[in-house]
DNA sequence: AGTAAACTTTGATCCGGATCAATAAATCAG
DNA sequence: CTGATTTATTGATCCGGATCAAAGTTTACT
């Protein structure tokens, strides 16, 4: 069951074996089926998720009503709406599960109780922390740089899975563009 | 020299006296003229600066030559290049004074160090890397969820003297529009 | 399996902001 | 202080991608 959590976290910061077992012991297994909402905007943030299987999508909602994606988690990877996790504060994300998911989690007092006590727990925050930073960045300067027909291209390069595996409302949408804008897009040869 | 630096650390991670001179003693003093190029892109990020007086902005270039503003950064507040300082790798991004500034910088190697080994500055850098995720996220949102016009009087809201103090060429190019456009915003009553 | 619902494609039109161009205003160096 | 260079304004035109609309296609439910 957390083999793949375990993999995960030693690769990032090495722990000792009972540090290790002690922040394991923490992780509960949740398994949802396609389109389960695990948090809603507006609650208060609790929980990050680690996913064994499965797809998560974090969005929020413009004045408008419309939603916009985030990101997308895979297998393998943590995914928490961050900048209410850090401060504990009413989430401006949802979280919603795209396909059937199998994930481990952590209760948010729990993570930040292990970062203040568990010797190296600290430093694979820091390293979260250290990545989401400079993921954004990139992210924010893809938007401000390159075409929708770049960014496009540039996903479906660096990250094939978003457009292989997620219908492409989604991946229209995490481009921040419209289903007809990538629906022509991806006929242009 | 060191007061305004003083006041922004014990205001944003409390350290013991010992500990805070410690840290204050790695910051060197450093006067430059407006324009002046403190980082280059290509070179390896050495410094972190704190703004006693004046404003840094830091700006990355496009394939096609053209700068874009990733931030300004006033009195009383850090500077770096995160995403290279992190790392310790070549930098990405520029960094210049656009007034006449005076600076306190650490060098990063002193700035780690200080981190594995001064109580209560690891706490520091934590806060470092949550402040800049929350606001980079905040920014990315605008420009997904904005207009040109929204993203102007946002800023004239939010940062007023980015607009008052920097000349419309650079706001313009925060704004990621160009002079032409800014000019009609502002003109339009 | 069969029908409703959701998703995708294609076409026509529109709009925000870029680009190009020309002038006016401000800033700077000697 | 004055000419030179940089910056700001205003106008005309263009283009990427949004919007609206209507088929066509896939997916999901009982």
């Amino acid at each position: 069951m957390h083999e793949q959590l375990t993999k995960y976290i030693t690769d990032h910061s090495p722990l000792k074996e009972e540090h290790l077992q002690q922040v394991l012991s923490y992780f509960k297994p949740l398994r949802v089926k396609k389109n389960t909402l695990l948090s809603r905007i507006g609650e208060p943030s609790r929980r990050m998720f680690f996913i064994n299987t499965g797809c998560l999508r974090v969005y929020f909602i413009k004045p408008d009503g419309r939603e916009v994606t985030r990101r997308f988690a895979f297998e393998n990877s943590f995914s928490s709406s961050l900048t209410s996790f850090i401060g504990g504060t009413i989430l401006k994300e949802a979280t919603q599960a795209v396909e059937l998911s199998e994930l481990l989690y952590i209760d948010r007092l729990d993570f930040y109780g292990l970062v203040d006590t568990v010797p190296g727990w600290d430093l694979f925050y820091r390293y979260c922390l250290e990545y989401a930073y400079v993921t954004n960045t990139r992210r924010l300067e893809d938007f401000i740089t390159l075409s929708a027909r770049e960014r496009y291209r540039l996903l479906l390069e660096e990250n094939p899975e978003v457009v292989l595996r997620l219908p492409n409302k989604l991946v229209a949408n995490y481009l921040n563009i419209t289903q007809e804008a990538l629906s022509r897009i991806k006929s242009d040869i």
